[in-house]
RNA sequence: GGCCCCGUAGCUCAGUGGAUAGAGCAACAGCCUUCUAAGCUGUGGGUCACACGUUCGAAUCGUGUCGGGGUCACCA
């Protein structure tokens, strides 16, 4: 098996070190450097070679060193190739379309009836990482199913993978919400408001602001200052009491805490159950705030920390080019990074981690390079494997979300929206008429979810992006419903002419020799390429290249699906090949859309 | 102010050293007696923010300018 009759994968690159040897000494390895490309479309051919790299340190001019490789490579490899053209310094390939059939059957085989490479890394990928104090909304959606597909693209690589999230559960913004309850909502319940728990006590933090607002104001205008006022406001006075009570363990204030954090937990799984999200771990803050405090002590021992005047703990990071940090109060209380290096600390050693990977926005770009950083000079042998995969903030037309100025766009609110326009759809265009209520309502889940999942991964994570709340998200063009809808019109026609059973080489045989039409070719050679796009997306952390790359597909087999047909194809030779096109198609898209988190439809 | 990110069609985004810069939406014109028209085909739309540089070749790399954002908490 020579490198001229492997696919796209294993040809990509060439060394012009080894082309120096441009004889028949020049074999598998001679390919590291000069790109390997798939041919633009208007030009002819199926793989490209770039010639120019290659050009001065073999002192060669483009047309001559064109014509040695094309034949040396029609000659070396096994019936791979068929011919070749030369475009001012670009190497044009062929494929021969035996050699396409061939390269489809391996491939079905692999994809259809399960391949996987495994690399057996143990990574943990922490996401979602909610406050108890109010629901969720667009930006963690976001954050939520990029962690979830970034961990099912590490598992399709082989990794072993950890979800999980640590849930902010107490503090003072914590306490603000209980406060307000108490004050305000007269034993109020989820059960007895009919609310979603996370919504209630939401609704009670946004009450608190209110009310505090309206507190500064009153004692503004008895003539006290601002700063004073701020500090002085009753309802803010009793919320630092209350936090004071809870970190003595205090039991009614304990009480009140689980209370309305349980609220808060039914709400969350309510809506991480519809949006498909699991955690192997939730670890939560008011079991970790205090870790971190024992290596306070050892940075002090070794003299990597130092003390100020007033007792309070730092590290000086401006060797690196960040500033004094501080890591623990006067008072000896912790501050969030010493809690964040205790369970780092905790992750690596509990799980024998070989990464660790936090989806956390990029407004925290500098804080985990702080947490890196320190690792390191305390000497953690896993402070390298710290991976931050910042994305960008999801803004509004209208400006970026504030939730004290009700911009924000609820989770479920968007959720729900996305269903019924996913419902309005499809009754507009009556297609399945005879599904039963049950089937509708999975139907429009699986659409609407589908819509709002490929919306928000279908850009680069590290981009901002921009959601317009007034236009409803799309379920034309590049969508997951479109993606969707193509896969529901290949189960359509393998319903109407049966699923090949499996493929024997006899009906590969039979199927070997026929002249290909340029859209077969195209879709066989876009097939091919799935395993490097999965691979490039682990490499990346990015689920988008995927996104893009099963558009991409569906818009060829709806090409595909136009020009030719399946069931009705002008020979039996023909109908079997475009079956297992067909087959092969839908498999990947399933694949790809499973690793985005979206599911596929028999029927929409 | 220091550091980091971004600037591509009217809008939302691909493309990060190679051929004439691509999609989707929006606009316009076609295509359902034939496997699902949530589809397909075509048209118009660009100073790739600007300038200089490196290179056979730059949206892509470098420097500078302009514009937008983030961050530099005894907040989490």
């Amino acid at each position: 098996q020579g490198w001229a009759t492997a696919p796209l994968g294993q040809l990509a690159e060439l060394n012009p070190r080894h082309l120096k040897e441009l004889d028949d000494s020049l074999p598998i390895s001679f390919a590291r450097m000069a790109a390997l490309s798939e041919t633009k479309p208007e030009f002819e051919g199926d793989y490209t070679i770039v010639l120019f790299s290659l050009l001065k340190p073999l002192k060669e001019s483009p047309d001559n060193l064109g014509k040695k490789l094309g034949d040396l490579i029609l000659k070396k490899n096994t019936g791979f190739f068929s011919g070749y053209n030369i475009i001012k310094g670009f190497l044009n390939l062929s494929v021969k379309d035996d050699a396409l059939t061939a390269l489809l059957q391996k491939n079905y085989n692999d994809i259809c009836f399960g391949k996987k490479s495994l690399s057996h890394k143990k990574v943990m990928v922490e996401y979602s990482s909610p406050n108890t104090n109010k629901p969720l909304h667009l930006g963690h959606l976001r954050n939520i199913f990029l962690g979830w597909s970034v961990s099912e693209i590490l598992k399709a690589n082989g990794n072993e993978v950890y979800k999980s999230s640590i849930v902010n559960d107490r503090g003072i913004h914590i306490c603000k919400s209980m406060i307000a309850w108490q004050q305000f909502a007269n034993g109020a319940t989820p059960v007895s408001t009919n609310t979603k728990g996370d919504h209630l006590v939401g609704d009670y933090y946004v009450k608190f602001n209110d009310e505090y607002k309206e507190e500064v104001k009153e004692l503004i205008s008895q003539g006290i200052e601002k700063g004073q006022a701020e500090k002085e406001a009753p309802i803010m006075k009793k919320t630092q009491q209350m936090l004071l009570d809870w970190e003595n363990g205090k039991p009614e204030v304990m009480e009140l805490w689980k209370k309305m954090n349980g609220w808060v937990y039914d709400g969350f799984d309510i809506t991480y159950k519809r949006l498909g999200a699991d955690f192997d771990k939730t670890f939560y803050e008011s079991n970790t705030y205090l870790l971190g405090k024992d290596f306070v002590q050892e940075g002090l021992n070794n003299g990597t920390f130092y003390t100020k005047d007033d007792g309070s703990v730092w590290i000086d990071l401006s060797d690196v080019g960040l500033d004094e940090k501080l890591l623990l109060r006067g008072d000896g209380t912790s501050v969030y990074i010493t809690q964040d290096i205790g369970l780092v600390k905790q992750k690596f050693e509990e799980y024998n981690l070989d990464k660790s990977i936090y989806v956390i926005g990029d407004e925290q770009i500098h804080h985990m390079k702080v947490l890196k950083e320190i690792c390191r000079k305390l000497g953690m042998p896993f402070a390298d494997k710290i991976i931050h995969l910042s994305y960008g903030m999801v803004e509004l037309t209208t400006g970026k979300m504030k939730s004290r100025e009700g911009t924000v766009v609820d989770a479920d609110d968007l959720i729900d929206e996305m269903v019924d326009t996913a419902k309005q759809h499809t009754e507009e265009l009556g297609k399945v008429k005879d599904f039963t209520e049950e089937e509708l309502k999975e139907l429009y889940e699986t659409l609407g979810l589908g819509a709002m999942k490929f919306y928000l991964l279908r850009v680069d994570p590290k981009k901002r992006m921009v959601f317009n709340p007034e236009e409803s998200i799309d379920f034309h063009g590049f969508t997951g419903p479109f993606v969707q809808y193509t896969y529901a019109r290949i189960r359509s026609i393998l319903r109407k002419i049966g699923e090949p059973v499996s493929m024997v080489n006899g009906q590969w045989s039979m199927i070997a020799d026929q002249k290909l039409f340029p859209l077969e070719r195209e879709l066989i050679i876009f097939l091919e390429k799935y395993s490097n796009v999965i691979a490039q997306a682990a490499e990346e952390l990015n689920p988008s290249v995927i996104a893009n790359y099963v558009f991409h597909l569906a818009k060829t087999f709806n090409s595909f699906y136009t020009e030719h047909s399946v069931a009705n194809a002008e020979s039996e030779e023909k109908k079997i090949l475009r079956v297992h096109v067909a087959v092969m198609t839908s498999t990947v898209i399933k694949s790809a859309m499973q690793l985005l988190g979206i599911s596929v439809p028999e029927r929409m």
